[in-house]
DNA sequence: TGCGATTCTCTACCCACATATGAAT
DNA sequence: ATATTCATATGTGGGTAGAGAATCG
């Protein structure tokens, strides 16, 4: 069985939307993420095939099901299938307005069916197709208007290195300061940031030009001469970001960094931690782009954290990212020519991360441990609705008009005590 | 081991009304 | 641009119904 739509209520959920925190069919993620520019940027992947909730990560090629992280762990690493072991691949994400060849091509198993030019979709009938299919009806395969989020990150082509005197590499340092301000996911910055080191190393490694009597600029010495980052304490690194997620709650969350009402839960609310905290990173960098290190692991917590998933998602890139010790290999591509969507996790690749069943086991048993000792405490928004409701009267509890018969009075139980 | 009855746990809902919010003037 | 008025939405807590899980015979 699968999920009806969040919003038309009447088709089968396909995609999920972190940002609006909705299960969408196809023609209402479309109308909907085309409505205007912000709503365009807003991330979206397949839903979970299983749990039909949580966005999938994962494609489980065997099954052909798409997967969350939850229920790839409990299908394929805590309890794995006895036969052989299953090969996934990573899901992208997409924003935009994506045309179906699009989605095909940022998602081999997708399939598009174009004989189905007008499917009446059956609500009663909701099995999870073994394939992924696009009715042609749900998708026009022409091409809108669609927003492409990193055109910036388009032109730059990671090679030239990041220097005032570049306009590319200055157009880049602001792209990357207005990622920060804007509410673009974190890891989209988590992307840049990566970019940022890959241009940095493919300076370090080529043979430097002789630059000449030039002027002093802020980021003349930014090289990184390490490429391996390393997040030696892994316990710390999330210990630091669930503290400040409380700090940052505790100070209003979301509304007083962005100064709007968000229309965010918590785990958005980390997203502004953790893109506050490289917004400060990046404005440091900015300022000083004085040494590598500056660039340090704690930039890479700006990687997307989500509530159900604290394990570090693995970054696309030439560099080797060490977690924990636990070390990725990854190929760097430039993000795929687009009519206006863009993948953000890059290009598909094999699911091979090579995490050890201890340590992932290990850094789970602490995130549920974490999880349960968290305080959701309800948060009283109007201490002046609470001193009245604190004192109205009500009859089995509920509230009664001033002057009926009540059974219950607060003040009654104040007195007695 | 399977099944029905009972008990336990959890959660959405209800109510009135002051106040927040936004639109209209 | 600012102030005022008006209508609507929101949030507050204790008790309860109902659903689902757990237990027992």
């Amino acid at each position: 069985m699968g999920r009806l739509c969040d919003f038309c209520g009447e088709q089968r959920s396909i995609v999920h939307c972190r940002s609006d925190a909705a299960c969408l069919c196809l023609s209402c993620d479309r109308n909907i993420h085309s409505a205007n520019a912000l709503s365009k940027r807003h991330l979206r992947t397949l839903l979970c095939e299983r749990c039909h909730s949580q966005p999938a990560i994962t494609r489980c090629i065997q099954e052909s099901t798409s997967l969350c992280q939850d229920c790839n762990w409990s299908g394929h690493v805590s309890a794995p299938p006895s036969d052989v072991e299953h090969k996934r691949q990573m899901i992208n994400l997409y924003s935009g307005c994506p045309s179906a060849a699009d989605f095909s091509r940022i998602w081999s198993f997708f399939s598009v069916d174009k004989s189905i030019t007008n499917p009446e979709p059956d609500p009663m009938n909701l099995e999870t197709p073994s394939r992924c299919e696009l009715s042609h009806a749900d998708f026009c395969t022409e091409d809108t208007g669609m927003e492409i989020v990193a055109p910036e990150a388009e032109q730059f082509d990671g090679k030239e290195p990041v220097d005032s005197m570049n306009p590319k590499g200055k157009r880049f340092l602001e792209m990357i300061v207005s990622v920060i301000r804007s509410d673009s996911p974190a890891f989209m910055l988590f992307w840049l940031l990566l970019r940022l080191v890959e241009s940095s190393f493919m300076k370090a490694c080529s043979p430097k030009k002789d630059p000449g009597p030039t002027q002093e600029t802020p980021c003349q010495n930014f090289y990184i001469s390490d490429t391996e980052l390393s997040l030696d304490d892994y316990e710390a690194l999330f210990d630091e970001s669930r503290d400040e997620t409380q700090q940052f709650l505790d100070n209003g969350g979301a509304d007083s960094f962005y100064g709007m009402r968000d229309m965010y839960d918590n785990e958005c609310n980390v997203k502004g931690v953790t893109t506050k905290a490289s917004s400060s990173k990046v404005e440091t960098l900015k300022q000083n782009c004085t040494t590598s290190n500056q660039l340090s692991a704690e930039s890479l917590t700006s990687c997307k954290s989500d509530s159900n998933d604290c394990v570090p998602r693995p970054a696309q890139s030439t560099h080797s990212i060490s977690f924990s010790g636990q070390t990725t290999e990854c190929n760097t591509r430039d993000l795929p020519e687009s009519g206006g969507f863009s993948t953000v996790i890059m290009e598909e690749h094999q699911y091979d991360i090579q995490f050890s069943s201890a340590v992932r086991d290990d850094a789970v048993l602490r995130y549920k441990e974490k999880r349960k000792s968290r305080k959701f405490d309800k948060k009283i928004r109007y201490a002046s609705r609470k001193e009245r409701a604190d004192v109205r009267k009500r009859v089995k509890g509920r509230f009664v008009k001033a002057g009926d018969p009540y059974d219950y009075d607060p003040l009654d139980v104040i007195r007695n005590q």
